[in-house]
DNA sequence: CGGCACTTTCAGAAATTTGTGAAGATAAGG
DNA sequence: CCTTATCTTCACAAATTTCTGAAAGTGCCG
């Protein structure tokens, strides 16, 4: 090590895994801008920042700020916190929330059953393509409830591991 | 029934439950014209239609099938065949192919935790941030291992209930 | 070889999405 | 109450994405 003290928090750093990050997560769906704040909120040492804080950081709007996290909040992937005794709202992310989050493509999921159903009924349980979309259902119902099981199994051996 | 023959494949309820699923897959991510061609695709009954069929149903241009197939084929959901003694290219879904492209994500997944790596070794393991990017990598971790075996349990499921 | 039946590529028009500044809400603190 | 700090909403400019028609490949078949 060269440095004697810690690790400091050195800014260009922290920022270029921020926009890394973000650029992952973009490229897996998920807007620009939640994309980004996302990604500085997960590698803040708080897991906590203001609105301020996330435009500075960013060099962002208040409104874009605003945008990203109203995204982020209705897909859970963010708490507001109100700070008391003043109006400045933080923003959260919690580590088990988003993990949820992740695996919560469910809702998604849900109306992706109700479709194929819809088609069986529609196309026909016995004519090929119903038999082909009875299969897909199939699969969805079958992933549904073992994923369920999966996310138990991660808290249990999270738990024993980061307590 | 008030039908005396078995379904027939009225085409507009075709398109209706086309343009429904699509109208779903879309949401979840998937841009417009490979979610339709994907959708038609699945609710044919051989499984399996050439450009000019899927232009004509979906009402685009040949360029937009062209497109849109490129784009299923890189992301593996769907796969090209030549028909033999003519140009006439023929696109199909094969079942398993597409449930592991869907959760095929495991490209991504690995993008993903390699950034993470690069994040706690920038910040510091020992660091709150770095602390919180442990965690998340292990997520992920344990959940690659474990989607793998759930695929293998569906596929143990599915050959006693589908052959 | 040359025609034909398809498919892909490309440049640009049209639609959609994104991000901003400015104006409008909301509520704490004097 | 009025001021001030903070967040949200809105209308619009800018960037991006999506489709199309037209032109250019590609390779079977006579």
């Amino acid at each position: 090590m060269t440095e004697s003290k810690a690790v400091e928090r050195d800014p260009e750093s922290v920022s270029r895994f921020v926009e890394h990050f973000a650029a992952q997560l973009v490229e897996a769906g998920l807007p620009r801008m939640p994309a980004r704040v996302f990604a500085a909120l997960l590698a803040s040492d708080s897991g906590a920042l203001t609105s301020a804080e996330l435009g500075e950081q960013l060099r962002i709007s208040p409104a874009a700020v605003s945008g990203a996290v109203r995204y982020l909040a209705q897909v859970h992937m963010l708490s507001r916190e109100r700070e008391p005794g003043s109006r400045r709202e933080r923003y959260r992310v919690h580590s088990d929330q988003w993990y949820t989050a992740l695996t919560n493509r469910e809702a998604i999921i849900k109306r992706w059953e109700n479709a194929l159903r819809d088609g069986v009924a529609h196309l026909g349980a016995e004519t090929p393509a119903g038999r082909r979309l009875s299969e897909t259902l199939a699969f969805f119902e079958f992933i549904e409830k073992d994923v369920a099981e999966m996310m138990e199994r991660w808290r249990v051996y999270r738990e024993e591991r980061f307590g």
